[in-house]
DNA sequence: TCTTACACTTA
DNA sequence: CTAAGTGTAAG
């Protein structure tokens, strides 16, 4: 099963078309490297959306790390991915206004060890964290700006620490993820909350990986330094590397000379191939497709919101709990116990916004930059958000981040989103916590993000049955009743709630918004197969 | 497994 | 120059 039809398992099919059959889609595709896109189907009614391709940068290199099982480190203070996730974007009305965002998704339902010199599986996955979007810091900008150039989402950062305080995307190590790229209409007419919102997710197979506190795989780190600007200190002849050992170390060097690679044991590919996608066993498997889902008339914005497609978080109430009980509670706790905010919180933020005017990223607006915030909604930003007068970290700052909190079920509602605010380590409150918990620390406040509709929606594990795109992420058409009406309720102000773009937020704070990603709602079959 | 200090690099 | 991104070795 997988698959193939749907992975969502969403029996409706709603409207989406995105794509009729992936399979084709996919196939083909990968082989011509950037230039097929997908989408084809797309028809969708989704304004605008069906034209909208997405090539990924240098995915030549993204192939090679694939072929061996790409790893990516996490660490406490956050860690860059390399390769860079960079695409180019094509199809945009130049003057549509567009929000381009991120979000890594469990890959499958299994926790993996590194033995042997290849990868297995050893057990279930642990609940995913909170999902966390990575919105690009240019957002929203008009289509004329996302085509100018590359759109790069380098200055995203992973993290393994549950309790990140400055947005970074939270992941388990050992667990495969694979990283989503979603384009959100936000024109005027089209705000987020608008029911009309369309919006299209696309995966790249190829830019799966297994997140690692440090490197498993010798040809991985073998991969990084030789491509990696930053690691360039360790690449060398190998009398350099000798020498600056010897040096270093006094020790004897190295055994096995940096360049020393170990063969590749791994056989068959990928591990990543799991399952089943085949992705990428063979090489050519690899191609991504990109798919565009769209979402289209049929999943509202609201809908997006809510749930996930049935298949994953709904059904199952009681995985869910497991899964993400804590986030309820937390998130209650959160918002109206620790955040101080709890106001902004609650009730639908605001969220998104900020991010763009101040962002000191380097480049970011252009000067057209609109600040014009919300069209759709109505405004309201002001969360409390803040705003903070710091301007400092620009750095981080960047991007906005949403955190809806999880998909639970009851509250789901969740789907709120969280602001988090990377205040200043001054103002930074202390978090009681404990780490590890599951939930974000921030607040999450519930809006009705689209987003994280877009985040639930597709947050299933792409995993195994999934990875591929083509399916996926429409599915999420209608989300299950249940669940969603759970969402709609709280969601269903969504309009509201809305955070917009606001460009108003503080330029301090980093959104972000999780989407549950956690995944496995219910465990589909294949999970469970698996 | 994960965290930290380190030397080296880019920006 | 400083700030920040690298993998490493040691803890």
């Amino acid at each position: 099963m997988a698959n193939g039809g749907d992975p969502f398992g969403l029996p409706e099919r709603p409207d989406t078309d995105c794509m009729d059959s992936p399979k084709e889609t996919k196939q083909e595709n990968h082989t011509h490297a950037l230039n097929s896109p997908i989408s084809p189907q797309t028809a969708s009614n989704q304004q605008g959306m069906e034209g909208i391709k997405v090539f990924l940068h240098e995915r030549e290199l993204w192939t090679k790390f694939d072929e061996v099982g790409t790893e990516m480190i996490i660490t406490k203070a956050g860690r860059r991915m390399f390769p860079s996730y960079k695409v180019k974007v094509t199809g945009l009305n130049a003057k549509t206004k567009y929000i381009l965002l991120m979000d890594i998704v469990p890959g499958d339902d299994h926790r993996y060890k590194f033995a042997d010199n290849k990868w297995s599986i050893t057990g279930k996955a642990e609940p995913a964290m909170p999902g966390r979007l990575y919105v690009h810091p240019d957002s929203p900008a008009t289509g004329a700006h996302w085509s100018r150039q590359l759109v790069s989402f380098q200055k995203l950062k992973l993290t393994n620490n549950h309790l990140d305080p400055f947005g970074h995307i939270i992941l388990n190590s050992m667990h495969k993820y694979q990283p989503r790229l979603h384009i959100v209409k936000a024109d005027e007419n089209n705000g987020f909350g608008s029911k009309n919102t369309a919006f299209c997710t696309h995966v790249f197979s190829e830019t799966a990986f297994i997140a690692v506190t440090s490197y498993q795989n010798h040809k991985i780190t073998q991969l990084k330094i030789e491509n990696n600007p930053f690691a360039k200190g360790f690449r060398g002849s190998d009398d350099m590397e000798l020498h600056r050992m010897a040096k270093l170390q006094g020790k004897d060097y190295p055994v096995v000379p940096r360049t020393t690679v170990r063969q590749r044991v791994c056989s068959s590919g990928s591990p990543f191939s799991g399952e089943g996608r085949g992705v990428r066993g063979s090489p050519e498997a690899v191609g991504s497709p990109y798919a565009c889902e769209n979402g289209l008339s049929s999943s509202s914005p609201q809908e997006l919101l809510s749930p996930p497609p049935a298949a994953y978080a709904l059904p199952h109430p009681h995985l869910q709990h497991s899964q993400q009980p804590q986030l309820y509670h937390c998130t209650k706790r959160k918002v109206e116990e620790n955040c101080p905010s709890g106001d902004r919180q609650h009730q639908y933020k605001k969220a998104f916004t900020g991010t763009s005017p101040s962002e000191g990223d380097s480049y970011y607006h252009p000067s057209s930059y609109p600040p014009p915030p919300p069209p759709g909604l109505p405004t309201n930003p002001p969360l409390g958000l803040t705003d903070s007068p710091y301007s400092a970290d620009m750095g981080q700052r960047q991007a906005c981040m949403f955190a809806t909190s999880e998909p639970r079920l009851d509250d789901l509602s969740c789907t709120s989103w969280s602001y988090t605010c990377p205040l200043p380590p001054a103002m930074t409150p202390v978090e009681p916590y404990p780490p590890y918990t599951q939930h974000p620390p921030y607040s999450s406040s519930p809006q009705g993000s689209r987003l994280s509709a877009i985040a639930h929606q597709s947050s299933p594990p792409l995993g195994e049955p999934i990875l591929h795109d083509p399916y996926q992420s429409q599915s999420s058409g209608p989300p299950r009743q249940s669940s969603q009406n759970i969402h709609s309720r709280q969601l269903s102000p969504p309009l509201r709630e809305y955070p917009r773009y606001t460009p108003n937020l503080s330029p301090s704070l980093y959104h972000t918004l999780e989407s549950h990603t956690h995944i496995r709602g219910g465990v589909p079959e294949w999970s469970a197969a698996s």
